[in-house]
DNA sequence: GTAAGGCTTGTACCCAGGTACAGGGTCAAG
DNA sequence: CTTGACCCTGTACCTGGGTACAAGCCTTAC
């Protein structure tokens, strides 16, 4: 049950390249091999390259995934520094959202303002919804 | 009450380079100039970069953030389609919080897994939290 | 046993989004 | 009336994240 690049490739809806520079980035662990030399990868993998792609949308980087994926493993060693760095994450991630419910609430109320009122200059507030910044820290 | 081209930069925290570049992307309208050829931004520019700079970070790209940038001044003749993008715009939008929100849920069960189980290989819920996608579209 | 496809490595290229000169004009302080 | 800190344009360069060859080995189907 061992899959094949192209296997992990398709399943993951990356090019089959993507998964080598994961490899040389040290995002994707370098899988057994076949004695041919082919790789042989497990479903981890494809589920490692998912939640990278995912993580990308909400923009996080390559290296912020790659820490992401590294607090999965971290011994229970090194347990409070995963800790920490998991906790500092989840403000980045609780300001994104933060964000993006402020953008939605202003894009919903931009639609509805198209919906009705079709004469009229509009005040608009997509510039006003993310910038005030209401970071309760 | 101009603001030049290092003000807005200062306050928008990005390089001096980055305006010139927005502005030749048409991200940035070109600004009124001085005699001299200075460029005499007002603080419209400043907002409409800190904006931008907020979006990139929600995972948005430039012509992303362009075209939301275009809806908040499609006249009332545009209407129509500034509406159907906008409902476009939001669906992406729910998805990232979704995303997010699964991801939030995920670290922070992590977090405490780290904090309380000093011994002992915890299941790990970070790969999960992406990959069942419960996209009830 | 051979042809079509898939795998390997290495190297080179590409795009988005900036960032950094170089060469020159402007402006305010002293 | 000059010096230092700004601004202008143009062009060249850089990083992140891939993507695309090229040259050669494996595998499966016929």
């Amino acid at each position: 049950m061992a899959l094949r690049t192209s296997d992990v490739a398709k399943a993951a809806g990356v090019n089959v390249q993507t998964l080598r520079y994961y490899e040389r980035e040290g995002i994707l662990p370098a899988p057994r091999r076949a004695t041919s030399g082919y790789r042989q990868y497990t479903d981890e993998a494809v589920r490692i390259v998912t939640f990278v792609k995912r993580a990308q949308e909400l923009g996080f980087t390559l290296r912020d995934a790659k820490e992401l994926l590294r607090l999965r493993s971290a011994g229970p060693k090194r347990a409070p520094a995963a800790r920490a760095a998991a906790t500092a994450k989840l403000a980045d991630i609780d300001e994104k959202i933060r964000d993006l419910s402020a953008m939605r609430a202003a894009l919903s109320s931009l639609a509805e303002a198209c919906a009705c009122a079709t004469g009229g200059a509009v005040t608009c507030p997509i510039l006003e919804a993310l910038e005030k910044t209401p970071n309760p820290s």
